[in-house]
DNA sequence: TGCCTCATACTAATTAATTAGTATGACTCG
DNA sequence: CGAGTCATACTAATTAATTAGTATGAGGCA
């Protein structure tokens, strides 16, 4: 059997990321948005957002035409499912490794190392 | 039209994780190892090592019995992909909060904080 | 009032991922 | 030699992801 995986794919990122940024959004909030990156239908954007709310991921209320979705998780939340799904399925598990990567595949500039560095500096006198 | 993913699935990175981790393996050796953690079929590993081999991600050679397969590229080439493309679909390109998340959701420890420290004065030398 | 726009529900088609069965042929061992 | 083992190719079934079409009904407006 297969198993269902819940973190995001990468359409339903892309549309959570739309609804996130705006705390709130129609279907045609989304459509929109996505419209301004790539062709897509009206409808597959409803029926991927009918599918994230079966997945718990938006919640739907009835307004005065259309149902208005809001995010039924917290950003940070989902996010942080996956990483740990990524680190998990990647790096077995530990995080370390992933970070080297990072480092070491000059995916960071030096500002960005000196603020990590000052993070990590303050998660240790934690 | 869905644009299929360069990078591995779930069900592909074990495999390749078996095989990266011998250099060189039998369909059986992999599904052995395999078998040791999960219930599956002799075909199901062959099929998938075949559908790895079609994406360009193992190279087979005829051996006396059976074909030996050995990766087609180094592990950290496809691993570095496949966290770009995390990278990528997840925080937009920048590694930062990337790397803020694994600090503060502590998915590190102590330890491996200090080893990460001394990685980015190194790589600040560079 | 009748046409147009829009939201929704329902349906459906395509592709990829995952899993595994069957047929075939080669090789081995008693 | 004949039964069993094994590797392979071919086929196929299921599920999820992705995309979009059609039918329907409500509401607005000329």
């Amino acid at each position: 059997m297969r198993h269902r995986n819940n973190t995001l794919t990468e359409q339903e990122l892309e549309i959570m990321k739309i609804v996130w940024s705006r705390e709130e959004a129609t279907v045609r909030d989304v459509y929109e948005t996505l419209l301004e990156r790539r062709k897509v239908a009206y409808t597959t954007v409803m029926t991927m957002m009918k599918i994230l709310e079966q997945k718990g991921h938006l919640k739907k209320r009835a307004d005065d035409k259309a149902y208005v979705y809001r995010p039924a998780k917290p950003k940070a939340a989902v996010i942080k499912n996956m990483v740990r799904d990524f680190v998990e399925r990647v790096f077995n598990g530990s995080a370390e490794p992933l970070v080297m990567h990072l480092v070491e595949e000059r995916h960071l500039s030096d500002d960005e190392i000196t603020e990590i560095e000052r993070l990590l500096r303050a998660r240790r006198r934690v």
